[in-house]
DNA sequence: TTATTTTACTTTATCGATTTAGCAAAACTG
DNA sequence: CAGTTTTGCTAAATCGATAAAGTAAAATAA
């Protein structure tokens, strides 16, 4: 196993200081008055030995690791892995890698992954928040740590927060489902106080205040089961027989209340009308296929990195905080040529 | 901003030795004979004062990073999402972090990335190669870097793997389709010599062969658009007039091809039944239900890292390689009650 | 009582980079 | 031709930890 080459290596094998190597390798050269040929003699035995810089040392002497501590709820949830993936693509392109971490939204979790990015020497974060987390997101600020949240964010802070017109999506898609027939609009959504799920409820309540309909609410656990989500969305439909439209706050609540309904033998959209809040690939695989809000997943991606990168070029004294709120898309899905061709066909 | 306090900082306040207070707060103070008055003394201060470790320097100085390089073809794919999300949370009780990163299945992405993962000192690595690494991947193990490769692998190469058993996966779902009444079954994969493709098409080959089909396969290429793969599989569907059941070399195929057969109006399962290699969550949710063939994710992210830790608590030259090969689970889903109940329901 | 061992630490080197300060030789200036 | 500047580098300190080797004082042994 031949050993990794070190900047003192080269500099041993052609009579330089490491200094020299350091500067040249680090396009110094010009700038620290490096000769022309001890230059090419460096730059030409590191591409021989096919030097690699120790960037561990490296972040060390500079206290800067180019790593950004990524946590989110679930990396494995749709709506995140996208997002993680755009950022990472983004990231790597920069010269940034990530680690990405979830914290199942719970409080301690969060806390506990800050601890290790810490140690990490993570130099920035960007962080779908747990309820609780906002002291230790307050203490990365105060050590001048750029931290970028998304997806949720707490009013009370400081900080620079990439979201979606939560509101407007529940508030549009409420209207469409009123104008496509629906009279009675219930609303499934998670017992979450935090600022997505409460600007979602928001947009519904006012929506529905409009043409002055009573709130016809579910509200589940964060992190149900999903037959236990099922069996609490058939019980709140039987419960309320008049409800002919639902709106789902999440696209696995939307998976759960799909289910629900075909157990029921309900049929959508004649007898109950369904849309969902984020959308899902296979939501037009469906039949019929569902409506959705849909949020601009790369757009959120982009503009996350963007913001950092921007933040880490700034001093921690003259970064602006600011909130970007993005608009969702809402997609009618009709049942396909299908059900107009064959509308009698039996099943 | 305070500023993050080192084993000096607490040397210094206490009239200690750096030494001393490495060797308290790495538990070895017993071993090092210090005294438990001093003992005391630094653990309430590092305590007090909120001491976390520089775990750069320390991988500095020790060589070892503690951190996982893992390199799939992409970490929003709900199979490789999920792998990663059960590794995540195994490395992370056991203190290790993890670097993930898309290859899009590109060989010159996975070569770029290894050279990160190495200028960042990862210390094992965690790979779905694409094909055309193999020379990389020897050089990681001859420089003794664990290694393990899952969900394909190189036969050529003596590295550690874990698989699932795609040969009687394929096999299993071929027969499933054919004792259900299907006698023409099509074969939907990918353009793709890699071990994992090729033993599912061996699987579906042989499986025929009993009974005497000719092969009907359609091999799409690698990272196809998704309406692309749909076109192509519904041409392919209209080609073959007899086949009367189709079997998916992955779940995004299948997706593609419902989507498909659900275009060109042919019902599931009387003019073509459908099954997939690759399990969904949605197969379920469905009319009717698609069968599938699951791999255990669960148990594959357990055995990486089981196979993992293994290998980093044991010295290069007495490694030894194994490929693990998990069976798969045949998933049958037969329409549910609702299609028993009224079977005559118009829609 | 002297020699040896044990106790309880400390000093110093090191990991692989960066960076500040410095220094000799060459070139230029007046 | 002495003095200043520029050129082209290098020595040494540093980041924050660990580890090998050392050492003074106390305890024990002979």
């Amino acid at each position: 196993m031949r050993k990794k080459i070190s900047i003192h290596d080269i500099a041993r094998h052609l009579n330089v200081s490491a200094t020299t190597v350091s500067f040249v390798l680090n396009g110094r050269a010009e700038e620290m008055r490096i000769g022309a040929e001890v230059k090419k003699r460096v730059l030409d035995y590191a591409e021989t030995t096919n030097y690699r810089p120790n960037l561990v040392a490296k972040s060390l002497r500079t206290g800067k690791s180019r790593i950004i501590g990524m946590m989110v709820e679930d990396i494995s949830d749709p709506f995140f892995a996208s997002i993680a993936r755009g950022i990472e693509r983004k990231a790597y392109q920069l010269g940034y890698k990530i680690f990405f971490a979830s914290t199942e939204n719970q409080t301690s979790n969060a806390g506990d992954l800050i601890k290790v990015f810490r140690e990490r020497q993570v130099d920035s974060y960007i962080i779908a928040p747990p309820p609780g987390i906002a002291s230790e997101i307050q203490a990365l600020i105060e050590h001048e740590h750029p931290v970028i949240l998304f997806d949720r964010y707490f009013p009370d802070l400081e900080t620079t927060n990439v979201i979606v017109d939560n509101y407007n999506g529940t508030r549009k898609a409420t209207d469409h489902l009123r104008s496509n027939g629906s009279s009675q609009i219930g609303f499934v959504t998670l017992e979450s106080a935090q600022t997505q799920m409460h600007d979602r409820l928001q947009g519904y309540l006012h929506a529905i205040a409009q043409w002055g309909q009573a709130p016809c609410i579910l509200q589940l656990p964060y992190a149900l089961p999903a037959n236990s989500s099922v069996e609490k969305i058939k019980a709140f439909i039987r419960q309320h027989k008049e409800m002919d439209g639902i709106l789902f706050g999440t696209n696995y609540l939307a998976f759960s209340g799909l289910e629900a309904i075909n157990e029921l033998g309900r049929k959508i959209p004649d007898d109950l009308a369904v849309v969902s809040f984020d959308d899902s690939r296979f939501f037009r695989l469906f039949t019929p296929p569902v409506s959705a809000v849909a949020q601009p997943l790369e757009k959120i991606a982009e503009t996350i990195i963007s913001l950092l990168m921007k933040s880490l070029d700034t001093p921690a004294s003259k970064r602006c905080v600011e909130t970007i709120v993005l608009e969702t898309e809402f997609i009618v899905r009709k049942s396909s040529l299908k059900r107009k061709k064959t509308p009698s066909r039996t099943r």
